[in-house]
DNA sequence: CTTTTACATCAACAAGTGTTGATATAAATA
DNA sequence: TATTTATATCAACACTTGTTGATGTAAAAG
């Protein structure tokens, strides 16, 4: 809106830039700073902490995960369809905000006690959501009688890494069609 | 054998278990001292330098994944069996050395300039081979007409992050029933 | 006009970083 | 026994890190 949030926008997007491709840890002050053209002590305008940031940032684009999921596991959807939901709404918000995904997914480590304990439990809540979800599937017998950590496990692996495909903008990438592609991976498997 | 080799191989070990906890920056050569019960000048008895140890085991493990799937590509297998293979030498490799495997999977970035390219274009190779054996895949019919890009890329992103199955001594995980288990995923998916 | 607010610059700090050199000791080797 | 080798300790270095405080300026708000 006001000249202070355009500015402030401006920041984190160069932060989350600049931590995606040299790591939290890697990345300092005084190189954000430098991309934004100004001093170091200018940082501090816009964020309290380095760490502040991260811990801002990274419970923002997780609570959105586990709102949405929340939401889909109290539908009445169906199993495979709650699945076929969960994948479309990462792949949305992953191609909305791929670096904020990307810090979810890559710098979570960085997180400080007590945060970082708070942090898994909700992490492990995600996965306990997804998992209730497929051993629904796997009871009611749409849904193969495989190994339901296994299956959990490789459900999301499929899809936690989809931001690589949207922080590169030389990868353009139709978000519907992706959507399609990897729910048939999970359902269907590459098999003909 | 020696003394010398063993607490060099205790000094691995201490060193890839705390990249693996803490990331490689995170990681202090006080650390490691610390941990091995010496001084921080004792490390560089081992090692000649931070840098050096991440490139040395990098690169080696690294070359253990391209050794494997050049064999596998060279080889008589049908593109079916190819991708098993890949998938289970993955494992293998994993269940036996999962902090190395970690640590290629997660600390690549840290390399520096011209190394970091070098990397680069060896996972390209690898990654293009995947490919190469699934496009014969589909071009032969065995496998479903998909979109090329998305099947390498959520085939591996299944299989790249098993090391989180080992590196936690608490999951006990039966590599021969991972290696069925994720295989089936691959390339049947979830669906009944 | 006055006062607050946003933003900028400069210098500096305390702590932590990887690494080295000098030196001592015990063990292995010759 | 003499000598190399592996390992240990201690101190110190040059540098980078996140962060703060003092100070100035220009714009917005009262």
């Amino acid at each position: 809106m006001n000249v202070v949030n355009l500015k402030r926008k401006r920041f984190l997007e160069v932060s989350l830039k600049l931590i995606h491709e040299k790591g939290f840890k890697g990345t300092t002050m005084r190189d954000i700073a430098t991309q934004l053209n100004c001093d170091v002590a200018n940082v501090y305008n816009y964020v309290d902490s380095k760490q502040a940031l991260l811990e801002e940032k990274l419970f923002e684009i997780s609570g959105a995960f586990h709102e949405s999921i929340n939401n889909i596991l109290i539908s009445s959807y169906s199993p495979v369809d709650k699945l076929k939901a969960i994948v479309s709404f990462h792949i949305q918000l992953t191609s909305r905000r791929p670096f904020e995904v990307a810090l979810l997914v890559n710098e979570w480590r960085n997180l400080k006690e007590p945060i970082l304990s708070k942090f898994l439990e909700e992490k492990g809540g995600y996965e306990d959501k997804v998992r209730s979800i497929i051993k629904e599937g796997i009871n009611s017998g749409v849904l193969r009688d495989m190994d339901l950590e296994i299956a959990t496990f490789a459900m999301l692996s499929s899809i936690r890494w989809l931001h690589d495909k949207y922080t590169d903008p030389a990868k353009t990438v139709n978000p519907i069609e992706l959507e399609k592609q990897i729910s048939d991976f999970i359902l269907e498997g590459i098999r003909a």
